[in-house]
DNA sequence: GATAAATGATTGCACACGCAACTATCCCGC
DNA sequence: GCGGGATAGTTGCGTGTGCAATCATTTATC
C-alpha cells in the first residue's frame, strides 16, 4: 500500500515539476516571439514542424497532433498563417477530403529570422530554470533523454 | 560552431519532447477532470497546491506563479472557484492590498474525490507516453529527477 | 507628514480555444 | 452502384486568457 502511495506521489511530483517547468518556457517564448515576430509559441510550432518535413506536406490532423490542439483549433490556426501568406493549404487528390499545408517562401524566410529569437529565448528560459532547485534536476537531464 | 549548434538543436529537441510530452498528459487530464467533477486542469491544480499550504495561506500572487497564469487570470479563476464555494478570500491585515485564499471544507471535500481521477488519469497518461519512442526515455527518467 | 513611485489585485477588451453540430468525401456490404 | 457508417475538415457558440489601463494601498523621498 504505501509502496504504491509513493509511486502515486511520485508521478503527481513528477507531472508538477514537468508543468511547472514547460509553464516557464512557453511564456518566455510566447513574450520574445510575440513581441519580435507577432508569433505565437503555436505557430511558430506549425512553421517549425513544416519545415522539418522536407518536402512531404502534412495534413490537419498531423498538426493537430503536433501541437496537442483539437481540430477547430488547427483549421483557425491555419487560417491564420494562410492569412499572413506563411502557408498554403493543398486539396489532396487522392483523398479529397484531407487538406495539406506547405510553408510558403515568406513563411520559410519568417522561420528562418524567428529562429534565432526562439532559441536564443529557451537557452535564457532553461538557464533560468536550472537556478530554481525543483526544476534543475529535469532542466540536467533533459539533454540526455533524446536520441530515444 | 557544430558543437555549438549541436547544443541548439538539442535543447530545441528537448523542448519538443517536453511539450509533446505536456500536450498528451494535459488535454488526458482536461478530459477526465472535467467530465466527473466538472474542474479543468489549472483549477484542479489551485485545489491541490493550497491543500498542500497546510494551514498557510496563499497570495493571489503566489497562485499566479504556481499556475504560470497572469494576474487577471488569477483573479478570474479565483473568483470561479469561489462561486462555486471551493475557497474564500481572505484580506490581508497587515498589508491590506493583498488577498489570501483558502480552501473551504467544500473544496476540500472536491479535492479529495477528485484526487483518485487525476491520480488514475496520470498513471494511464505516462503509460501511454511509454509507448511512444520519442516520449519514452522522458517518461522513464521523471520519477528519479525529483528530490532535487 | 505630504507627494511620488511602486506594488497587489481587478476590469475592459480582443482573441484563441474546445465542444458539438455540420458538410463533404470515402469505404464497406450487398 | 447504392445506402449507411466512418473519416477529414469547418463553423457556431460559450468561455478562459493575456495585455493594458485602473484602483487601492504601501513604501520611499524630501
Amino acid at each position: 500500500m504505501s509502496i504504491e502511495d509513493d509511486a502515486v506521489e511520485v508521478r503527481a511530483q513528477g507531472w508538477r515539476t514537468l508543468a511547472a517547468l514547460h509553464g516557464l518556457i512557453e511564456s518566455e517564448l510566447e513574450k520574445s516571439l510575440q513581441s519580435e515576430h507577432r508569433l505565437s509559441v503555436v505557430e511558430y510550432t506549425v512553421l517549425d514542424v513544416l519545415s522539418r518535413q522536407d518536402g512531404w506536406h502534412m495534413r490537419m490532423q498531423q498538426l493537430g497532433r503536433a501541437t496537442a490542439l483539437s481540430p477547430s483549433a488547427t483549421t483557425r490556426l491555419v487560417n491564420r498563417l494562410e492569412d499572413r501568406a506563411l502557408l498554403t493549404r493543398i486539396l489532396c487528390l487522392d483523398d479529397r477530403r484531407g487538406i495539406y499545408t506547405e510553408l510558403t517562401a515568406a513563411g520559410q524566410e519568417l522561420l528562418t529570422r524567428a529562429r534565432p529569437v526562439h532559441d536564443a529565448t529557451l537557452e535564457r528560459a532553461l538557464a533560468d530554470a536550472r537556478e530554481l532547485p525543483e526544476l534543475a534536476p529535469l532542466v540536467q537531464a533533459l539533454p540526455s533523454l533524446l536520441p530515444a
